[in-house]
RNA sequence: GGGCCUAUAGCUCAGUUGGUUAGAGCGUACCCCUGAUAAGGGUAAGGUCUCUGGUUCGAACCCAGAUAGGCCCA
């Protein structure tokens, strides 16, 4: 007789093999037919929302490692709420203006902004950006993430535009809005203003010079004779028409060194480092006085170009000891760091210089009209600094007393022509007005911030930061809404010139801003147009800069999230990458509390950046760089979401092959788990389960210990720490069910009747088990949680549809796990001895062994004594004797002491099963071949063919 | 150059307020099984807790510095 035929083996179609990168298209279909994220929101239609407002990716370029890891993340919380029961909606959106899209498409249009209009160029890079909208929908979908990717938002959308205008209208109606110079790159060439993304370094040779700053009345200052003079150095000249300030370092030391019948000011270690052999040479001099920098403030010099200015010294902490002299000429026209100071000193942003590179009338008569870059009106300066000893003599080569440098200078990225540093009239948001900025350090404090570090970022942040400059010079954006007086210049920026504009947007978008005159959008209702504020003319002008893009995205709280009726205001979270805390998160903020008074979101969670398996961050250039494609087409969607579950994301987030190859480990596991469960149930239905207390002992410590892992995981899921749920279910998998409870109920579920108590009691557990499991999962590998959901014959079309699992506190019962904690610390006793004697090839399959265990002790004799029926199939063996022995007895006993906490001390010898292998089971028994009809079977399996 | 952050087995992570021989899973090696089978089980080996100082009776943990790396600035 062939009993094999007798047993009840695991038996389904969910295969081994997972082939994710055929099936994850087939499941991503069936989502879309059975509309998925609407049914997920109907589920909860009525519950409180959780909403997570996404962030808006650039629409350029495909997505990437870290977009993928973000995306996904998102997903995990957006389906681990609706599953909590939260109405979890999930809209998706992209950030379509700005200089990313501009730029690569001028690059790949291979013109530049003279030889395209406006208009023209609009209508491509809104193409463009569809066009990227569309591949990274079907590149995120593909990675399984669910959302209403029908409806996404798009910041270049006309309602979206005319929301940025509002957001605009109310920033200036509470006076934050204002109009100041601020120093940009600047090609004189191609007359446009550049980004710091279009500025290439290449080396350029300069003049380099020393010049004088004279103290006014310095003998009165110091009580020195001599006259005094600050001495900077320079390599751009030119710039020295706009200098406003002499800047020092308050903690650095300063000399004066009296050479040559004057005395210079330098900082002390310039001059004892090269500044002496450099300037002095074999010359006498000598140091008259030191002075600590912070002493030298304030001090007023001449201007070396304009008679009757002042230039004084003002503290920097910039200023460096690496080159010049310690004293450094300060334009705040012409340089960053110089604004920044000047900004904060209350200097003149001064700036002499025209979109062609030219000296204005505003310059000194002889330099007017000629090009600041031109090697002739270097000499002119030289020329006139030195007839007006300004200019201070070098000893080395030389050529005119300056010197010629090579250095690392901003180019061009078109023209390739160096470029300038040119201040121009921009748009600010007043970060302090009203108090706002006090109001944002405020609000940081109710904000949750995930890591709880990001707090600190932030705040340090929003400390120093500057007033927000809204003006960009480019292209592809929306239009500051503001228009000038063609008769007087005065700007018109009322509501009621924002409103026209923000209607017109919002029928026709901000194209329209192009296409119509001033006076056709300003056209009031009663047919009237403004007038001006200042010359009561009504002719007017538009204003050319459009928007900082970080302005369209911030407002999303307001374009979206207010505007949207499945969203709720304030969003529950925004989940970025960690540099948002200088962008998205950090506009939003301020364009929020500044329009409402209000924060945007409640919590704020960041992750780190995504690095190779060394820690180095991706470059093309170090050829590290991984995209979700490969892992896809390798793996699947699922080993990619393995990964991005695995890894703390607080931190840096590593990437390899080797990662990959773990994780394609742990995803087999996982999978082969989910199938001999599966496997189990092929014949059991819900309605065959049995109640809690009919379980059999080990059944109920299992369903015990899944609440606890229900509690536990769902505990770190609430706190976004899914790497821990993530190695809960894994450890789960591999040391509770695989190592041992499945192993152990081999025996009841492949040789017990298929409806006896024993096996239904274990097809209880296993088919709890498994629904746990793989809804808890489902959040994490959503591709193959579904498909194994659908050989669970549950009536839930989605594993998405369910509820998350709830621990029934009822099911917990810590004695039982007490006692079993014992049990599986003998197990591991006993597979030690067991090895041994495999070792020694006494035995090799475990249910060749006789296990004796021996203890002199009470309590571990009542304990070994009250699970004999147990230890069989504990352990897997077929034969167990327990003695108790006198203390004598015992120690004589020549076998490895056992210690077991709470129980004593006990030793165990492993031998030969006696009788015979029955063929059925595989146990060992006395009693096969009793049977006269069944020789060959014990006598337990006779019962159960019968 | 500045601000913030990170560093524990080959990999991913634990490690309570400082307190015995620093843990887990995976991977590796070896063994078993062949009724989860391109599966399953068992055992074992693996660490100068990045480095150098300091505080302390005692440091993976606290302090200072260095090195390497990340993000944001300059």
């Amino acid at each position: 007789m062939d009993y094999k035929e007798t047993l009840n083996l695991p038996k389904t179609n969910f295969s081994m093999k997972a082939d994710l990168s055929k099936k994850e298209p087939e499941i991503l279909k069936f989502w879309d037919e059975i509309h998925l994220y609407k049914k997920m929101r109907e589920k909860n239609k009525g519950k409180p929302k959780y909403i997570l407002h996404d962030g808006p990716p650039y629409a350029n370029g495909h997505v990437h490692i870290g977009t993928a890891l973000n995306k996904i993340l998102k997903d995990i919380v957006v389906k681990y709420k609706s599953m909590r029961g939260y109405d979890a909606p999930y809209i998706p959106g992209w950030d379509c203006h700005g200089l990313p899209v501009e730029f690569q498409l001028f690059k790949e249009l291979g013109i530049s902004k003279n030889e395209i209009s406006q208009l023209e160029f609009r209508k491509k890079a809104k193409n463009y950006a569809l066009n990227f909208v569309k591949i990274q929908k079907e590149e995120f979908k593909r990675l399984g993430v669910i959302g209403d990717w029908e409806h996404p938002y798009l910041t270049m959308e006309y309602n979206y535009e005319m929301k940025i205008i509002k957001v605009f209208a109310e920033l200036v109606k509470q006076g934050y809005i204002y109009k100041d110079l601020k120093p940009v790159y600047w090609c004189a060439t191609c007359e446009t203003a550049l980004a710091e993304a279009e500025v290439e370094y290449n080396d350029k040779q300069s003049t380099s010079i020393f010049v004088r700053f004279p103290v006014i009345d310095s003998e009165k200052r110091f009580g020195i004779k001599e006259p005094v003079s600050f001495l900077i150095w320079t390599t751009t000249p030119w710039t020295l028409v706009a200098n406003e300030a002499v800047a020092i370092h308050p903690e650095y030391d300063y000399n004066f060194v009296k050479i040559n019948g004057e005395s210079i000011i330098v900082a002390k270690k310039r001059w004892d480092k090269e500044l002496h052999s450099k300037l002095g040479g074999s010359i006498e001099f000598e140091i008259l006085q030191s002075e600590k920098g912070k002493n030298l403030a304030g001090i007023s010099c001449k201007h070396p170009f304009y008679k009757d200015k002042v230039s004084r010294t003002i503290l920097e902490e910039y200023v460096t000891l690496e080159e010049g002299t310690g004293c450094v000429h300060t334009a705040p026209g012409h340089g960053e760091e110089d604004y920044v100071a000047g900004k904060k000193e209350g200097l003149n942003i001064f700036s002499p210089v025209n979109n062609k590179g030219k000296y204005t009338d505003e310059a000194p008569d002889f330099l007017r009209d000629k090009s600041v870059l031109n090697n002739e009106t270097t000499l002119i300066i030289l020329k006139y600094l030195e007839e007006n000893e300004l200019l201070y003599p070098v000893l080395l080569p030389t050529f005119n007393n300056s010197e010629i440098i090579t250095h690392s200078y901003p180019h061009c990225w078109r023209c390739k022509n160096p470029i300038i540093f040119r201040a121009t009239e921009q748009w600010f948001l007043d970060v302090d007005k009203q108090g706002l900025r006090k109001n944002i350090l405020d609000e940081i404090k109710n904000v949750k911030w995930v890591p709880e570090i990001g707090k600190n970022r932030i705040t340090a942040m929003m400390e120093i930061r500057p007033d927000w400059c809204l003006s960009r010079q480019r292209y592809w954006g929306v239009p500051l809404p503001i228009f000038y007086c063609k008769e007087c210049g005065e700007v018109l920026m009322t509501q009621e010139s924002i409103q026209a504009v923000w209607e017109l947007f919002g029928r026709e978008g901000s194209d329209a801003w192009f296409i119509y005159e001033p006076e056709e959008i300003l056209k009031l209702k009663n047919g009237d147009s403004p007038r001006c504020p200042k010359c009561k003319k009504n002719k007017f002008r538009k204003e050319t800069d459009i928007l900082d893009v970080w302005f369209d995205s911030g407002v999303s709280y307001e374009a979206v999230v207010r505007s949207h009726s499945d969203l709720s205001f304030p969003s529950d979270l925004y989940l970025e990458g960690s540099d948002q805390h200088r962008g998205w998160f950090q506009h939003s903020f301020i364009s929020a509390m500044g329009a409402l008074k209000k924060s945007p979101f409640k919590t704020v969670l960041t992750h780190g950046f995504v690095v190779d398996g060394e820690g180095r961050k991706m470059s093309k250039s170090l050829g590290n760089v991984m995209g979700p494609e490969e892992v896809i087409s390798h793996g699947g969607a699922d080993i990619l979401r393995l990964w991005v579950c695995s890894q703390n994301y607080t931190e840096d987030i590593r990437i390899s092959e080797e990662i990959l190859g773990h994780l394609t480990d742990a995803y087999r596991k996982i999978r082969n788990t989910i199938r001999f469960l599966l496997g189990n149930l092929h014949n059991f239905k819900k309605e065959d389960g049995i109640s809690c207390s009919e379980l059999i002992e080990i059944d109920r410590f299992m369903l015990s210990r899944l609440q606890k892992l229900i509690e536990e995981v769902t505990l770190s899921y609430e706190k976004f720490e899914y790497y821990r749920s993530f190695r809960l279910l894994y450890n789960f998998c591999t040391v509770s069910l695989s190592a041992f409870y499945l192993d152990v109920s081999k025996d009841r579920l492949y040789t017990f009747k298929a409806k006896s108590k024993e096996r239904l009691s274990v097809q209880t557990i296993i088919f709890e088990i498994a629904q746990v499991l793989i809804k808890m999962l489902s959040p994490f590998i959503s591709f193959t949680a579904e498909e194994s959901w659908s050989y669970l014959g549950v009536d839930k079309e989605s594993v998405f549809l369910n509820d998350w699992p709830g621990a029934k506190k009822e099911w917990i019962d810590e004695n039982l796990e007490k006692r079993w904690s014992r049990i599986l610390t003998l197990r591991e006793a006993v597979n030690r001895e067991l090895e041994v004697k495999r070792k020694e090839s006494v035995i090799g399959n475990s249910l060749e062994a006789m296990i004796e265990i021996y203890t002199s002790d009470d309590a571990a004799f009542d304990f070994l004594d009250s699970g004999r029926n147990l230890w069989g199939t504990v352990f897997i063996i077929s034969q167990v004797n327990i003695e108790k022995l006198a203390k004598d007895d015992y120690e004589k006993i020549e076998l490895a002491m056992v210690s077991i906490e709470g129980i004593g001390n006990l030793k165990i010898r492993v031998q030969k099963a006696k009788g015979k292998k029955c063929i059925r089971c595989w146990n060992y028994s006395e009693n096969v071949g009793l049977n006269a009809g069944h020789p060959e079977i014990c006598e337990r399996c006779l019962r159960q063919i019968k």
